[in-house]
DNA sequence: CAAGATAGGTTATAATATAACATGAACTCC
DNA sequence: GGAGTTCATGTTATATTATAACCTATCTTG
């Protein structure tokens, strides 16, 4: 079932809901419920092979070889296409941050919307 | 409404979410729907006085004196509270990342999860 | 095989959020 | 003053996202 998900995620370079992978995983499977997609969601993402977009409430495949970062990602508002970025210095920074009040870090969620060069490009509203 | 619901974001330290305004407003005024939190919390985000934590589907007043920054927030994972931060460099580090593919930042969204050190001294699981 | 572990199925419901339309008060501009 | 407009809120209904709780089958390993 993870597979099947995973395959899902990775034929789309675009986010997707739980909802959308669980409708298309359906075609094949009538039989197929929420809790079903959800937990291998959440098995994925425990592997590091998923992320969710927080910001969206929604799903993609890891598009990095190296699991175990910390994730940026960059999501265009015009055509829903997201970028995933890693940046020692950001993560440094953040730990430095959380360090002057004490505070250990154990999960990071940096997602910054706005537009990408594509649309920018073809000139879409900003 | 706004300025209720404000109120309600100011007297607690923690994130809330939009059924818990809700519930607490209801009790001087049964006739309270979501729409009606909903709308508050969107005009009030808009202003940059309340933010949404969007890993936690919740929201907090803004503890700032500035509106417009980028926030920074630190979620402990034990006792719930948020502390909001700012920083310069990785504001400015981010749209570093974001030129080198050519996209357009317009909304930041930065959460760091993990322990406070309150909790941490008390020995709490980490 | 017994006993446990694991994945997935099934049913139901909880929690979060918004659409669409109605009401009513305040404002404005002739 | 009243017709038209705007704006916040009320109201009803429903969409969307997510999980609880319990069940069944298959696999695993002594």
């Amino acid at each position: 079932m993870q597979a099947d998900v995973l395959a899902v995620l990775r034929r789309r370079d675009a986010p997707m809901s739980a909802y959308e992978v669980l409708d298309r995983l359906r075609d094949g499977n009538s039989r197929l419920a929420p809790p079903t997609i959800y937990r291998a969601l959440a098995a994925l993402i425990e592997g590091g092979r998923v992320h969710r977009l927080e910001s969206l409430k929604a799903f993609v495949a890891c598009k990095c070889e190296q699991h175990g970062h910390v994730p940026i990602f960059s999501i265009c508002k015009e055509c829903g296409t997201v970028e995933e970025a890693v940046s020692r210095r950001i993560t440094n920074e953040l730990s430095r941050i959380a360090g002057q009040s004490g505070f250990a870090p154990a999960r990071h969620v940096i997602e910054v919307h706005g537009q990408c060069a594509r649309c920018e490009s073809k000139g879409a509203p900003a």
